[in-house]
Order: C-alpha cells, then sequence, then structure tokens
DNA sequence: GACTCGTACATTGTATACACTATGGTGTCG
DNA sequence: CGACACCATAGTGTATACAATGTACGAGTC
C-alpha cells in the first residue's frame, strides 16, 4: 500500500488514490465522520500533500467526504436523510440507464450480463459480500457502457459509491439484503437484454423502492439519530 | 479580473475561480474545444498553478472542461449528442427538485418565486439574457432549497451549467426561445407555489421537454456533425 | 520522397517550503 | 470562580521548484 502500487496500478496518483479511499470509505475501514488530514494520507501512502488534495476533491465530488474551508476534511456522515436522497435520485437514474440500455443493439456486449450472473451466483453461494458487490458494480458500468450516456454515468458514478456505503452496512446488519438484491439484479439484467426499454425502466425503479425500503428500518436503527 | 477581485469575493480562490471560469465557458467567451492551460490561467488571474488546477477539478468535475491525463485541458465541445444526454438527464431531476419543492412546508420562501417572476418579466422586456439566465438560475436554486435534499442539489449543480451553454446559444440564434423559457418558467414556479406535487413533477419534465425539443433543431445546426 | 528515430520544448504531475487561519489551552484580570 | 485575551500549535491554503511525459519537428536512412 504505498507508491510503488499505485503508480504500478495506473499513471495517475490521484484518481489511483481517491479510489483507494473509495474503497476504504465505502468498506467502513475509515468511519463515518472520521477526520481526515491530507498528511496523514500522505504519509500513509507515500506521496506528497498534492495529488492528496487532488484525490479529496474528487472524494468530495462524490459525495464521500465533506470539506470545510480552512477546517478539514471529514467521512461523509452517512444518515436516514442522506440515504433517502441518495435513493431518490437512483431510482430515476437508474431507471434512466436500464431504458437506454435496453435500446441498445450492442447484442455482444448484453451477453456479457450472463457472466455476471454466473458471478453474482458464485459470490452468493460463498456468501462472499464485497465480491458480490465488486460484480454488481461492473454490472452497473455495462448498463452505462450500453447506455451509452456520459452525463448520465458520470451522475450515477456520484451516485453510487454513497449507495454502496448504506448497501454494505445493510448487509452486514442483514445478509439476506444480499440475496433480495441478487434476485432483483438478474431480472434486471434479464430486460436489458430482451431490449423492451419501458420494461426495464420500471422494472428497475421500482425494484430500487422495493429495495429502498426494505433497506429502511435497519438504516434508521442505525443512523436515524445523526 | 485580479487576485485583489478574486480575494475580496470569498476567502477560497479554487470556488471563485472557478465561478469565473464557468462564467467564461457558459456565455462563450472560453469557446468550445479551446485549449486550456494552468500556466496561462494562472498568469491570467494573477495566481500561482495550485489554486488552478483545483478549479479546473471543480469545472472537470461539473462537465465543463475535458481533462487527458498528461495532454492537458480543454473546454468541453458542445455537440447534439451532450445536448440531448444532459436534457434527458435534467428532464428527471428537475422533476424531482419541483416535485420536492412543491412539498416544501416553506412557504416564506415559496414566496419569493414572486419577486423572480418580476425580475424575469423585467429582463425580458430589456432583454437582457443574460440577466434573464441569472435570475432563472436563482430561481432553481431556490427550488433545490425547498426540496431540501443536497444529494440532487449537488447532481443538478452539474448539470445546470453545461444546459446553460446550450441555452445561451440558443438564444444567440433565435431570441425567442427567451420568451418561451420565461413561459415555462412562470407556470413552473406557480405549481411549486400551489403545492401541488405531482403537478408541479409532471409540469416541468413536459415543459423541459418542450423547450429541449424546440431548442433541438438549432442545436443540431450548429453542433450536429461533431 | 516517405518513414522512423531521436531530441528539444511545452505542459502536466509531484514535492516541498512558506503563509495564513482556526482551535485549544493557559494565564490574568475582574 | 468565571470570562476574556493571548499565545502556541496543528492543519489547510498557496507559491515555487523540480520531475516526468507527451508532442512536434528535424535529421538521417531506406
Amino acid at each position: 500500500m504505498n507508491l510503488v502500487r499505485i503508480q504500478k496500478l495506473s499513471i495517475s496518483i490521484p484518481e489511483n488514490l481517491a479510489e483507494i479511499l473509495e474503497e476504504e470509505i465505502i468498506y467502513g475501514r475509515l468511519k463515518s465522520r472520521e477526520r481526515l488530514t491530507e498528511e496523514m494520507i500522505a504519509e500513509r501512502y507515500g506521496v506528497s500533500r498534492s495529488p492528496v488534495r487532488e484525490a479529496l476533491r474528487l472524494l468530495e465530488r462524490d459525495g464521500l467526504v465533506i470539506r470545510e474551508a480552512r477546517r478539514g476534511i471529514w467521512v461523509a456522515p452517512l444518515s436516514l436523510k442522506d440515504f433517502d436522497e441518495v435513493y431518490t435520485c437512483r431510482i430515476e437514474l437508474e431507471g434512466l440507464a436500464a431504458k437506454y440500455a435496453a435500446l441498445s443493439n450492442d447484442t455482444e456486449r448484453k451477453g456479457e450480463f450472463s457472466g455476471l450472473q454466473n458471478e453474482l451466483t458464485d459470490a452468493i453461494k460463498r456468501n462472499d459480500a464485497k465480491q458480490f458487490f465488486l460484480v454488481d458494480v461492473r454490472g452497473s458500468l455495462l448498463t452505462y457502457t450500453l447506455a451509452d450516456n456520459k452525463t448520465l454515468t458520470r451522475l450515477l458514478g456520484g451516485l453510487e459509491k454513497q449507495a454502496l456505503r448504506y448497501r454494505f452496512h445493510a448487509y452486514q446488519q442483514n445478509p439476506n439484503i444480499l440475496q433480495l438484491s441478487f434476485d432483483d439484479t438478474a431480472r434486471i439484467y434479464d430486460a436489458i437484454r430482451d431490449g423492451d426499454a419501458a420494461k426495464a425502466q420500471d422494472l428497475t425503479e421500482n425494484l430500487i423502492r422495493e429495495i429502498w425500503q426494505k433497506m429502511r428500518e435497519g438504516i434508521r436503527g442505525s443512523f436515524g439519530a445523526e
């Protein structure tokens, strides 16, 4: 977890550092409201403050950290209200993505959903939550690619990560969420592959709304007061 | 347009610099696809490259500039496809904002729409496009405030600016667009004030869709091939 | 004459040093 | 004992210097 690793992943340190920190935040190793200092991060990953600052700007863009001018930076707090906000927006945008993905003619790439479904099944069997989420994210990326809408992809990118934090938390409380999410995801993939845009959109919106409600009580219990 | 002006506006140079550059891009003083070099901007505004880099990250977040690692930065190109993308997303998100704004109980702030409508009327009379857009943006901000959804506001913030570029361009081609936009805007404000959420949402979505189609031919003529 | 290789330059990427601001503790005075 | 002022310190904000990289141009070769 040092400079060498970062540089090997790709050319740009800020982007890679941001990815690493994203993971730390999503999977709870960096906790909600935890204070982050630039120097601490810089030292920890063996880089200077310059790329760290840029990485933090990227995290700020995606709502994963909160910055107060000249005061500091904190991991963005999780709250019931924020959860509702994220899911309110996600419903519409994921619906759009599914709709336009279904309209795509790229049957070859649509075929990739089959492999993803198998991987999801596998992850479920092994009860490997992180692997499940990773494959699920790849499914989302495939959907966005098919939708062929950079703007939509950009917006959803800034929602997915925050949503994943809640999903991972909910999973830790109640692993059954994974199973529910799995069934839904499989059905959405099918709809997109079938090319029925209206159905894909409707299904996606309803299924995300359903998960939202199912997760909500657990989230309220954990973060309702915050 | 130097350091002093920037510092007086507020404490943070990157944010202010980003705002200034945003305006330059929206109103076409910095043209589509124009190359931007950090040093040029730094020199022009009398600051060093550090805050310039951060400002450019902010612009990148909102889709106003495109960055290619180690190659450089360009003003994001306008194109028919991008225009469609922005408006596809805007319809849904602005609809959501209108819906939740209508649901707000803050009658006092809702009253502010009246003043804005007067200012819009005034701007139309004087044929002052820039003033119109500025007031219109304030109306959007008021809507977002009422909607009380930080996530939605964050997403819409990254759409509005790009949308404004197209709107300003369309206005320059055909000033009547302003009149159309005015009628629509006034009706939306009324709906929000009335508190009819479903109507506000529906109206907003349909009216934005209508403007979208009305603008589309002009945009195609200008950027269709790009 | 066209194509490839190499070198110089322009520009981004990163590190480091310095400046400024916010915060917490301590001391003094009312 | 409490409140206010002052100072020390930590951490962000900005400037500058240096490193790395991509591009353009020209020389050399086939």
